[in-house]
DNA sequence: TGATTATATTCAATTATATGCATATACTAA
DNA sequence: TTAGTATATGCATATAATTGAATATAATCA
């Protein structure tokens, strides 16, 4: 965990942004890549990046993958683990991807929601108008 | 100043080894040069891109640029500069370029001896027998 | 087993970064 | 003004990073 590369990791707003994410609790890529509207191997890639820097690691739940923020990283570099919260709460765009995960979040929706019907959600997470939906 | 382009231009090592060498104090960019052994137009660009990302500032005295740490910065991004200076500490190459510093300013050299024979600072700061020197 | 799916990886193209050399610019001093 | 010097910058090049599309791998489920 060289801090020059803990930098190098962090210098990239794609990758800023899965951290973003991260930092209210762990997600699997399928989860990721909907609510940030990336590729699926850009997401897979900027993930690695920052899991082989070691600040955050990965759990294989059968089919999915799910990362989570490495309490490791987070003992080991608390000042810039705080700081990086900080900075992050003026951030405009990444209050917006908070918005969107918030919206995926509370529309209940599961990665077998996406394996049926990516398009349907993400159209949900795009609606400016209504932050309720019915189960199911 | 956005803190992930503070993060990009802290993920380079030239970068990290002159900024710390500042934090020890100003130094212009010939002094820089030699005590960290790089080319002139090296470090002018990498002092460069610390000085636009908001790191550290210049000023110019006669016919010298120097470089310090920036003070709005400092404050600015606390947690960050805390950070970075405990993990310096344990860098090998970052410490090897503190007793650089420190021989090149017991030495008691300035930039009119980088002038008039750079080779003679330059050997005598890669000598490690001697860590002393007659004045002049 | 075979079809499907989630994630990782390879390939190719593009872009960004780092660097040395040569030169431009800005300043000093004779 | 001219010569000399410190720093910045343009140019060329090498290396690294980013990305989408296609494919490989590993797991699930019928």
């Amino acid at each position: 965990m060289d801090f020059i590369e803990i930098f190098k990791a962090l210098g990239d707003e794609n990758r800023i942004r899965i951290l973003n994410l991260l930092i209210r609790g762990e997600l699997c890529v399928c989860e990721i890549e909907t609510v940030l509207d990336m590729t699926q191997s850009n997401a897979s890639r900027h993930l690695n990046k920052l899991k082989t820097s070691g600040i955050i690691t990965s759990e294989k739940k059968s089919q999915w993958v799910y990362y989570r923020i490495n309490n490791n990283f987070i003992e080991e570099n608390n000042l810039l683990y705080e700081y990086i919260k900080n900075k992050m709460d003026e951030k405009t765009q990444l209050k917006r991807d908070i918005e969107r995960l918030k919206k995926f979040k509370e529309g209940n929706f599961t990665c077998e929601h996406l394996r049926n019907d990516k398009s349907q959600v993400f159209k949900y997470l795009q609606c400016q108008c209504d932050n309720t939906r019915n189960e199911n």
